[in-house]
DNA sequence: TTGAAAGCGCTAACAC
DNA sequence: GTGTTAGCGCTTTCAA
C-alpha cells in the first residue's frame, strides 16, 4: 500500500507545525477555529488516519481493557460483553477480548498477551480448569486494575462482582423439594470454582432445611459439557433420583434429552433444574426451569468498576477492594414443576 | 505502578546495548548463547514485558488480524471464531474481534476503528442493514488485505468466503416437497443479503423444478429476531402453509414454539426447516432438520487466504481476488420428515 | 495561538 | 557477535 499519511504530511501541506495539527485533530481548544477546520478539512481529503499505536506509545495509555473469558459460546457470555460495551463504549474504552477454552494454558497466554499490549486494566472470570493461579501474580504486582466477576479467585484482594451462587443452588433445591422430589441429583462442575461450590452448598443448605438426608451418591462432578454430562446423567440414574438439579442450562438440556429418550416423563417422573436462563431454556421442551443469571448487570458492573479503578490509579490513588453480590431471580418452568398452575414466564 | 522495566534498563544493568538486549530476546541467532541467556535470565527476573506497542509502531505491522462480525451471539459465529484461531495461532496473529450488532452503524465506526490500530488484515461478514456500503472503500483504496465472508459485498472486486446458499435453500425445499409439503412458507431475512437471496432463489427453483407455481405470500422478510420471527409467523399461519422454511435455526425454533403452543403437530401438521445447524437445533423437541453451515471451516479458510494476502502484500506482489465456495450438506431430523423411517443425524 | 524539541520503547541498517 | 544511530507517529512540556 502506499503510507499512510501523517500529521506531518499535513502540516507540511498547510504550512503549520505538527504540534498543530495534532491540536486542531484533538480539537484542542486553544486552537485557532479557522486553523481546526482548515485542518479537519485536509485530514479528510487526504484520509489522514490517526495512529492509534503511535498515540498509545507516546501517552502510555491505550484505553483499552482486556477480557478473558472461559468461553464465548454461550448467552451469558455475550450478556456480559454487552453489558462491558454499555459502560466503555461511552467511556471511549475499546475492549479486547480473549477466551481461554476452559484451560490454564491459554489463561495464562493471555494474561501475557494483554501486559505486553499494554491494556489499562482487565476483567477477568477463571477458566475452569484453573487451580494455579500464579499467572496472575504479575498483575497484582503491577497493582494492574483488575476486577474478577462470576467465577473469582478466592483467596486473592481484589475486586469481584459475583452473584449469590449459594442462594441460587439453595432456591433451586429448596423449589424441587416443595414438588415432592427426595433424591435430588446434583450433577455439577469443578468444585474449586466458588460458583460450583456455593451452587452445591446451596442445595446441601436445602436438603439439611427440609431434613432430607446429603447423600453423595447423588452428587457428580463433570465438565458440563456434552460428553461428560451424558455419562454422568447415565450413571447417576442407577440412582433413582427423582430429580436433576444441573446449575448449567446446556447441561440441564442434555440431560433432558437422554430422559426423552427412555421416555421418562419430565417433571412427573425426574424434573430438572438448570441454572443461567439461557436462551436455550426457553426454547427446548419442557421449557427449563432455572436460576436467572444476570450477565448484562455483571459485566456493566465489572465494567464501572474497573474503569473507576482506573481512573483512581491515574491519579496515583489508591484502589479499594470490594466485592459486589448481585441477586439471583428464581424462573419456575414446566421442567419441574409438577404441583398447581404452570407458572411458565418468558425468557428475558 | 511503578514503571514498566525495559530494554534499555536490562541493558544497563548487562552492560551491553538495547540491541543486543532486542536481539537476544527475540531469539535472533547471531547472539551468543551465553549472552542470550543473560538476557532472558534478567529479564525474568525484574519482570520485564515486552511491549507489543512500541514494537508495532516500529516495525509498522501488528500482526493482528481484524474481524468484524454481524454478531457474536451463535453457535456460527463462534465456531467461524474458532476456525480463524486455528490458522492464526500458528501464524502468531492475533485477532480483534469487532461486532456491528447488525447495524451498519457499528460496522461503520468498526472499520475505522480496525484501521486507526492499524490491523494488518481484516475478516469481514456484512451487518444486515449495511446497505451503504461506503465506509469499505477507505480500505480498498488502502489496499488493505481483506476478505469476506458469509455475508458477502456482491459488487465489490474482492476475495469471498461462501457456501452454496443456493444448493442448501434447494435441497430443504426438495426436501419439504419431498415429504408432501406443497404451501411451503419461506420466512427470510434481508434479501439485500446475498444469504437470504441465494437461499430463496433455490427455494425458487425447487418449487419450479416440481411444477409448484410460487406463491409471493408465502415469503416474508424480517429480522428473524424473536419479536419479527413471531409476527411474522403469526400472520403467515393465515395462509395455511404446510411447511415453514426459515433459514435460521433460532427463527425457526421460534417458529416451533408458536406452532407448539397451537397445538400444531410438527411434522405432520406443519413440517420445519431451519438452516445452520446450531446448537439448539438439536436439542429441541422435535429435532429440526437444517443445512449443516460449517462456519469452522468457512473462518479457517477466510484467514487462511487472508494470511496469505497480508504476506503478498509485504513482498509487494499482487494479489488476486477469488470466490471459495464451500458445499453444505442437508440434515435431516423429526422436524420435517414424516415419511419413512425418521433419519436423525446428531448434531456435529 | 503557535512552534521547537524531546521522548514513549522498540527494531534495523549500517558499521566495526 | 555487538554497538551506534536513527526513526516509527504521536503528544507534551516549555518557550515565544
Amino acid at each position: 500500500m502506499q503510507k499512510e499519511i501523517t500529521i506531518y504530511d499535513l502540516a507540511e501541506r498547510l504550512g503549520v507545525s505538527a504540534t498543530t495539527v495534532s491540536r486542531a485533530l484533538n480539537d484542542n481548544p486553544r486552537i485557532n477555529k479557522k486553523t481546526r477546520e482548515k485542518v479537519h478539512q485536509l485530514a479528510k481529503e487526504l484520509g489522514y488516519r490517526h495512529n492509534t499505536i503511535a498515540a498509545n506509545l507516546r501517552k502510555q495509555q491505550t484505553k483499552t481493557i482486556g477480557v478473558i473469558l472461559h468461553e464465548v459460546n454461550s448467552y451469558f457470555a455475550t450478556s456480559v460483553l454487552a453489558g462491558i460495551e454499555k459502560v466503555t463504549t461511552p467511556e471511549n474504552f475499546d475492549i479486547l477480548i480473549t477466551h481461554s477454552a476452559e484451560t490454564a494454558e491459554r489463561e495464562k497466554a493471555n494474561v501475557k498477551n494483554l501486559i505486553n499490549k499494554r491494556v489499562d486494566g482487565i476483567i477477568v472470570s477463571l477458566a475452569m480448569h484453573s487451580h494455579d493461579t500464579a499467572h496472575f501474580t504479575p498483575l497484582f504486582e503491577r497493582e494492574m486494575p483488575l476486577v474478577f466477576f462470576d467465577r473469582v479467585l478466592q483467596s486473592a484482594d481484589c475486586t469481584k462482582v459475583v452473584i449469590d451462587n449459594f442462594q441460587g443452588g439453595y432456591d433451586a433445591t429448596n423449589h424441587l423439594i416443595s414438588q415432592g422430589c427426595k433424591r435430588i441429583a446434583h450433577i455439577t462442575g469443578d468444585m474449586d470454582l466458588n460458583v460450583y461450590m456455593d451452587r452445591f452448598k446451596g442445595y446441601q443448605k436445602a436438603l439439611k432445611d427440609h431434613k432430607i438426608k446429603f447423600n453423595k451418591d447423588l452428587v457428580k462432578v463433570c465438565g458440563l459439557n456434552k460428553a461428560e454430562t451424558t455419562q454422568a446423567v447415565t450413571e447417576m440414574l442407577e440412582q433413582k433420583p427423582d430429580a436433576f438439579f444441573i446449575p448449567s442450562d446446556f447441561a440441564a438440556a442434555v440431560c433432558m434429552e437422554i430422559l426423552r429418550n427412555k421416555d421418562i416423563n419430565i417433571p412427573q417422573d425426574i424434573a430438572v433444574f438448570g441454572f443461567n436462563n439461557d436462551m436455550l431454556s426457553d426454547l427446548i421442551t419442557p421449557k427449563l426451569s432455572t436460576i436467572d443469571y444476570p450477565g448484562f448487570l455483571m459485566g456493566e458492573m465489572a465494567a464501572k468498576t474497573l474503569i473507576e479503578q482506573i481512573k483512581l490509579r491515574r491519579k496515583n490513588k489508591n484502589v479499594k477492594d470490594h466485592t459486589i453480590v448481585i441477586p439471583t431471580e428464581i424462573i419456575l418452568r414446566e421442567s419441574s414443576v409438577r404441583k398447581k398452575a404452570k407458572t411458565t414466564r418468558p425468557h428475558k
